[in-house]
DNA sequence: CAATTTTTAATAAATTTTACTAATTAATTT
DNA sequence: AAATTAATTAGTAAAATTTATTAAAAATTG
């Protein structure tokens, strides 16, 4: 790549002012240094930009040709320098997060939003995945954050306590539990349940909570999204046990109804690091962020 | 602009590659130069794009924005250089055409088509608009090239004849003009005639004609586009006399009919071109290519 | 309208700046 | 201890820029 940006800018100037005096002027250089500047370009390119009509220079074919490519690769600079130099207060950079299904889609969304609309220069990836490929990717240095249900399991990695999460028993409003004020064990016992697959950590949590009561709760149906069991439930096929989060927008729209119940279901949401790794100012601008109070709150 | 498209080339070679030596053998150069091309472009950054742990180099947050945004600067750059470096047969360049309604919307965007498919690194730019126009644009500068209908009358330019062009005279399959055999002046003075605004060359040409064999067509309405003149002759509103280019694909669908008369409709096309004007490269082979038989036949 | 002055771009020569290399150093890994 | 690697240093070559000059064209003037 022999041709500079600078040329680009040279060219530019004297093919908008129309003068290589005039161009000098404007981009603080000489005269002399503009036209070397101009020739030096025209031998790379293998052929001359301007028609030399006495001592006016107007743009040729390929002048014209190389004045819309030029302008196009430096609008890109342009944007590259201003994404990439960092300034005080306004880190510059790319932050690679990887979060848990119920993180990732019902909690980072608004977080990493707000975040973006502060930090113009940064760029956030978000990865989404279970608990082992998180800390998986987080240790081997693909991510730079992670956000997870439960505690961290892989050594090498730091957690931080970030925030509570409730889980909620929900079902359609118009079935008889929703109806009833005080729900037993033995009403969730018999209850027909709808749940994520084998190893999500909501399901695990739920179970745990289930065995402690001393109830085995039936399943009828796995399903692989969350959105789907929501679908399932509103639909009026059983009940189900979800982030609470991930059920707001439903139960305050009246899909969806809360059920009261004698379990414990609260768990603790965790931030994880690369031991050792240096914190980069947007890093540490993110941390600040998921600590605000707006975010801790559920 | 101070950071060179080079720099940005060593840098991506470093974080593509991972070590500075790798790098400097892939471009070329020695590692001290690699090495000081990066320093530098951090120096200008103003922050490090690489963490050094031991002797190895890992991006940064910020080091893989700019690898995202350098990325794209220089593939920029290399389709512009691609674009703009002529090669012998195949010029590089930026033509203007300027071209009345009937050219410019029947005839070239075929040759157009064609000539771009066929010359990769030219752009043409097509304006279409009436013959004082073009020749004005032409004669400024603005046009390189012009195609119009009839003779130019401004001085500065030049006229080459290109081709003939045909103007017939339309009704819908279904009138009673389309079923006679013979049609004389008397059966054009009674029809109902619709055309375009005063000052086509299109509808000049059309009343000369009536004019030489005495007859002042009764005008029904006049529409601003050809295309609209087409719709209302195929409703049945009345006849009208474009030129063969602007029909032919409804006159072989069976939706218009042209009809015999006695007049003659043909008219010869111009290419015009500014006196003294040196002939690029590009301009050449855009006249060669007009002149091609598959273009000239009507 | 010719002569002079001014303006402009290109070129030349000199100088400064930059970029590069070879050699060395310092640190890390094998 | 040997080998590998990135950074640094000092010397050199290359380049970019500047000042000065030239050549040509436009503008001004008598």
């Amino acid at each position: 790549m022999d041709v500079s940006l600078r040329q680009l800018e040279v060219f530019v100037a004297v093919a908008k002012l129309g003068h290589v005096t005039n161009a000098g002027e404007e981009l603080g250089m000489t005269q002399a240094a503009v036209s070397l500047n101009l020739a030096h370009l025209e031998r790379q390119l293998k052929g001359n930009l301007f028609d030399r009509i006495g001592k006016k220079l107007i743009l040729n074919d390929r002048g014209r040709l190389l004045l819309q490519e030029a302008g196009e690769v430096l609008d890109r600079a342009k944007i590259m320098l201003e994404r990439v130099t960092s300034r005080p207060g306004d880190p510059a950079g790319n932050l690679r997060i990887g979060a848990s299904t119920t993180i990732g889609n019902y909690l980072l969304p608004a977080v990493i939003g707000r975040f973006s609309r502060r930090y113009r220069r940064a760029r956030i990836d978000l990865v989404v995945g279970n608990t082992r490929q998180i800390e998986e990717e987080l240790a081997v240095g693909h991510l730079d954050l992670g956000l997870i249900e439960g505690p961290a399991h892989k050594s090498g990695l730091v957690a931080r306590d970030w925030r509570g999460d409730e889980l909620v028993i929900i079902a359609s409003p118009s079935s008889p539990l929703a109806a009833k004020k005080k729900i037993t064990v033995k009403d969730l016992a018999r209850a027909a349940w709808l749940a994520r697959e084998q190893g999500s950590g909501t399901r695990e949590i739920f179970e745990r909570a289930m065995q402690t009561v001393g109830v085995r709760p039936e399943l009828k149906f796995e399903l692989g999204h969350t959105e789907a069991i929501k679908q399932a439930v509103i639909a009026g096929m059983g009940v189900a046990c979800l982030s609470k989060l991930a059920v707001a927008r439903e139960v305050s729209a009246g899909l969806l109804a809360e059920i009261n119940h004698p379990l414990n279901l609260q768990r603790r949401l965790q931030i994880l690091l690369r031991q050792g790794s240096h914190e980069t100012p947007l890093q540490q601008s993110m941390l600040a962020y998921l600590f605000r109070p707006e975010f801790l709150q559920e």
